[in-house]
DNA sequence: ATGTCAATATTGACAGCGTCAACTTAATAG
DNA sequence: CTATTAAGTTGACGCTGTCAATATTGACAT
């Protein structure tokens, strides 16, 4: 004997973005597709519109919620009030790496052009608060006085997420690479961290 | 009166990068489909397949010409055998950086990981070459005599190539860009090279 | 309780896509 | 001159996003 489905899902915009986040860890950005999706929760292939209205704003929303993820990540481990300055600004740059390592194709959703709007409100603000969330860490350090905050930001930032993404591409293979970090990225940050510092290395 | 085309092209394999590539700067990778470049050489849409067996294929070869484009460029910048050690270093960036701003959806193509394949021995080839340049450049110009030239490479190409993907997203929109350059592209420069020098900046 | 309305879900259609199989054409080798 | 084969065409299939038309239901006013 078959259950009827009600013919009200109840929380179907829920369910869409639940669904939305296994395709994409299973099947990869491309493999979210609207009708996947739908046959994922068990409603017919035109009612997630009725709550996105169209591929590009669902994808978008569940890249806002990722993002948000990545943040609290971040920020979780920076409530921890007794590490030392110069961790605590790399605490984004490895939280980030170790996201994008642990579940690829969320990061690359993030930064995916055709299928998220990067000029969403939303995306937009949560985007701004990682980017203001780093600039007050190197500001707060006392790094770098003599150079622009926003400069250093920037450039670790740009260094950290290239190295992702050039990783997830599958450059600069590393054998190295453990549960306890990747050496090349804590290379490249204490090579980066120095130089903020305006720190001489053969002291 | 109506000429009737050949029923062979005669060189069609070429025609189709080259409409590939008309097509990528007006449409962006999305807008390189099978069909789109069938209708624009005038063949019929299942014609391409007997030059590329599918359009990962097709856009790969495409990509690696690309690539050797940007390539071809660092190395006629660098052929100028009579600038410093420092700019030397920094042309990668520029070169790069200014690639992307004049051709952002060849950029894009570059590193779509849906559409290109990254493990195709020709394009490897090519990368490993532009790799190889920069590493040469690095060890040759004698810097970071106490660092690994790897990790030093690897963290200029990080840092740019994130920069270069997250301005084309969208993030860190600069008033200051203009024909002479990205002023702050450039002090991000100042401070990787002040660094890998190992030299403190107030002195 | 009853009727109405708006929200929500379904169905069916359309065009565009990549890819494949079957077929046609033409050039070339023997 | 013929056989072979490379190259191009046609038509089909299943997939996609999106839209219009329809059906169902819950909620709320009467």
């Amino acid at each position: 004997m078959k259950m009827k489905q009600p013919f009200h899902h109840g929380s179907l915009k829920q369910a869409l973005l639940d669904a939305s986040g296994i395709l994409l860890d299973q099947h990869g950005p491309d493999g979210v597709t609207i009708r996947a999706i739908a046959r994922q929760v068990g409603v017919s292939h035109a009612a997630p519109v009725n709550h996105y209205k169209d591929r590009e704003t669902l994808l978008t929303a569940l890249a806002t919620i990722l993002f948000k993820d990545l943040l609290a990540s971040v920020q979780e481990k920076l409530s921890n009030k007794n590490l030392p300055a110069s961790t605590r600004v790399s605490v984004f740059a490895i939280v980030l790496f170790e996201y994008a390592m642990a579940y690829p194709n969320r990061y690359r959703l993030l930064w995916h052009t055709g299928l998220v709007n990067h000029n969403d409100p939303q995306l937009l603000d949560v985007m701004d608060q990682f980017y203001d969330a780093c600039c007050a860490e190197i500001a707060g350090a006392g790094m770098c006085p003599e150079r622009d905050v926003e400069t250093v930001a920037i450039a670790l930032w740009s260094m950290v997420h290239g190295y992702t993404d050039l990783r997830l591409t599958g450059m600069f293979e590393e054998k190295n690479d453990n549960v306890s970090g990747c050496p090349r990225l804590e290379a490249m940050l204490d090579m980066f961290l120095n130089q903020s510092h305006a720190k001489s290395p053969q002291e």
